[in-house]
DNA sequence: TTTACATATTCGAATATCCATATATAATGC
DNA sequence: GCATTATATATGGATATTCGAATATGTAAA
């Protein structure tokens, strides 16, 4: 992961919202993130593959659900770009979680 | 500037290298980045138009010569996001200020 | 095995980005 | 003024990105 593949990825409001989200709130499923963005299926869809493709997420498959969450072995400087993002987005990114609490019958599962 | 803005700006390879030059050097005229990168004279231009649109760059015009610099008043997370990626990118930095310091009759104006 | 739900992918159109070439502007020196 | 050097911008073509709509796949439960 070079840092202007990470740029590109990051340049994009949708995925820098899925981005900052899964990074505050841990792993989260497609349907989670489609209510807390409030974006159609195919295009939360479309925008984590690509993140994944790039090395930037992780999924896992649990049931009908599939989870993403931020890949652990992000290197560090990657990181620490995603923690800037974050503190200039603190406010947006508050409403974003505020959604996800919003969710009804968010998925319980295994 | 938002995050999104920055990221695009940093999404290029021309930019980023651009950005990262100056962040390390300070402020360079035209002739040098172009000298640095070994890139074309309007290709550096362009490039650095839209840096300094995004309020990414600042620049100053002595006799001849206009020189760019990273904006003083650039946001706190902004100027981390660009140190991370000079981290990453240690390698390729050295190797840019030395096609710097190779150049030949470098402007010593004003 | 049929149905329902969750997620992924394909397709075509609209738009954006990037480049090389050519030309324009701006400052300097004769 | 005229020539030279430094920088900026306009034009058009090639490529990339993004999207909505439609469809495909995968899992579970009846």
């Amino acid at each position: 992961m070079t840092p202007v593949q990470l740029f590109k990825c990051l340049a994009d409001e949708t995925r820098l919202r899925l981005v900052l989200l899964m990074q505050a709130e841990g792993e989260l499923c497609v349907c989670e993130l489609m209510a807390a963005l409030g974006e159609s299926q195919p295009k939360i869809s479309r925008h984590l593959a690509q993140l994944r493709n790039c090395g930037l997420l992780q999924d896992t498959r649990r049931g009908q659900w599939v989870y993403y969450n931020i890949h652990p072995s992000l290197p560090g400087w990657a990181s620490s770009v995603i923690d800037s993002a974050t503190n200039a987005e603190a406010g947006r990114l508050s409403a974003l979680r505020s959604s996800l609490k919003a969710m009804a019958d968010r998925p319980v599962c295994c």
